[in-house]
RNA sequence: GGGCCGGUAGCUCAGUCGGUAGAGCAUUUGACUUUUAAUCAAAGGGUCCCGGGUUCGAGUCCCGGCCGGCUCACCA
């Protein structure tokens, strides 16, 4: 017996339940229900003696000889059923106990409590409204094997009532997102995802050919320079939250494609990003979560603002000691490997000093923290800062010792953006995107930009320690 | 890419020293009008991830591969 014939087995079990459904008048596939209300609504709103009409899955079923109970689930509660041979008579009852787990039925009936206490439906009526042919994940232990369940979303979504959670709470926070920037009076814009020169950040993007241009074309790995240009272009408070693609690894924290959101907002500067950033996260756990504390990987995260902030020297001389900037190289790299910290040849002594960073550092950022003033060899694209040409004005914000969004004070300076671009050119051989600079030499206003994953920040809100937990279909190796 | 762990019934999992493949749920049949992981009785259900090897005999040991998880590294 293969194990095909053997699934297959449930598989001609249902066929055969359905058949005699049929036999009964219940057609396996029905129309359109239309319900009083979802079951969470009829939780909310139960009245004692209230015909009701409801539909859903059948997510349990317990027969007895001339009752039964049932489980019913539509995706946003469940609510037991009780169904009656007196009630609905001999015929319309045995085709019922032929429903098998996992079938969607509309049912009408009352609303009572049972001795147990249980809001439930006692059926006067029902139908079918669609066969389920395949048999569901187990009642108790639900679907936890973490391959099927990515695989299967859609039996992940039936089984898991967290999961499903975590998916609503998702739409929740982008609808919010949305709502919020909106209401500062920004405008939500698409830029182009097939971009003949992937540019606004430094990632390997994904190739594509287009046929009727005989052109290549990328999928963008941000969609950055597009949306300065409509700064340019006057559209003077501009965002846009949609996918990025970036052809580079797959692990806890990376998919290679995400959401991200990207803000911008002309005559302001990062300062204008900090507050903002600060209000939307605040406002989005108040009113969707409706708390300001987070538990996230083993950590408890406060986001109630203000949130610390921090010079990039300050945050080094106070992990390193007051006298690291007076050190050698030799020294630096000597502290490196005393750190375990693995440093290349030939690295300078801010490299080292950022690889130290990066790797005994930035993890200790539990709390929400804006890292300002960074060395400009290590943001090639925001404006000096005022007061010292050596130092950008931009902030990293990392929470829980992840880098969730970085802001500037964006460079508006059309020659200054060319030599950076062909420096860059120089490097990695990409393509300048000419079209951006003209329009930067038209002038683009002083501006604030910022951009924020929104994957990452699902994974906070969520207490979610994997990506994948916060997108619903997350890439996987093909199964052969 | 490296290391560690895992893949056995539809689902969740056991499987000892290499000796006939197990349980619970689910399914089928029967009993049952207040159950809720319903209960009771009985039955059916397996490409043990794939391919080689060792052996009289492999779910188990060895080699290779696939998929997944954790972790380190790389990339940013």
């Amino acid at each position: 017996m293969s194990e095909e014939l053997s699934a297959n087995e449930y598989r001609q079990q249902r066929i055969v339940n359905m058949e005699k459904l049929e036999e009964a008048g219940f057609p396996a596939f029905g129309k359109a229900f239309e319900r009083t209300a979802r079951l969470d609504e009829l939780h909310e709103g139960f009245e004692e003696g209230k015909v009701v009409k409801a539909c859903g899955r059948i997510v349990g079923m317990r027969k007895m000889g001339k009752m039964a109970f049932a489980h019913l689930n539509d995706g946003s509660a469940r609510f037991q059923l009780m169904v009656k041979k007196d009630i609905l008579g001999d015929e319309v009852f045995a085709a019922f106990k032929l429903l098998d787990l996992g079938d969607i039925i509309g049912i009408e009936g009352e609303m009572i409590i049972t001795q147990t206490g249980e809001q439930t439906i006692r059926i006067s009526n029902w139908m079918l409204l669609s066969k389920a042919l395949l048999p569901l994940p187990e009642k108790f232990h639900g679907l936890t094997d973490v391959e099927t369940r990515y695989r299967q979303r859609s039996l992940d979504l039936i089984s898991n009532p967290e999961v499903m959670d975590v998916f609503k709470k998702r739409t929740e926070v982008l609808r919010e997102i949305r709502r919020f920037l909106d209401g500062r009076g920004f405008y939500e814009v698409e830029t182009p995802m097939l971009q003949q020169i992937a540019g606004g950040a430094a990632a390997k993007p994904f190739k594509a050919h287009y046929n009727a241009l005989n052109v290549d074309v990328f999928m963008r790995i941000a969609p950055e320079l597009y949306l300065k240009r409509l700064i340019v272009g006057g559209m003077d408070r501009v965002y846009e939250m949609n996918r990025n693609f970036r052809n580079e690894g797959l692990d806890r924290t990376h998919n290679p494609e995400f959401t991200a959101l990207e803000i911008y907002q002309a005559y302001g500067d990062m300062r204008t990003m900090q507050e903002l950033i600060q209000s939307m996260f605040m406002h989005l756990a108040e009113t969707i979560f409706g708390k300001m504390e987070f538990e996230w990987m083993g950590n408890t995260i406060s986001l109630q603002a203000p949130w610390r902030e921090v010079a990039y020297y300050d945050l080094i001389k106070e992990h390193l000691g007051d006298d690291w900037f007076d050190k050698t190289l030799e020294e630096a790299v000597a502290k490196a490997e005393e750190l375990d910290v693995h440093v290349e040849q030939g690295m300078n002594f801010k490299e080292v000093t950022h690889e130290i960073y990066d790797k005994t550092i930035e993890g200790t950022l539990i709390q929400p923290t804006f890292i300002t003033r960074l060395p400009k060899e290590l943001v090639p694209l925001a404006n000096h800062c005022p007061d010292d040409p050596e130092l950008v004005d931009v902030f990293e914000l990392i929470i829980g010792g992840k880098e969730i969004a970085p802001a500037y004070s964006e460079l508006n300076n059309p020659l200054e953006q060319r030599a950076r671009f062909e420096e860059q050119a120089a490097g990695d051989g990409e393509k300048i995107d000419e079209d951006f600079l003209a329009a930067l030499e038209y002038g683009m206003p002083p501006t604030g930009g910022m951009g924020i994953g929104i994957d990452r920040l699902l994974m906070l809100l969520t207490g979610s320690d994997a990506i994948r937990d916060v997108i619903l279909f997350p890439q996987l190796k093909p199964r052969v």
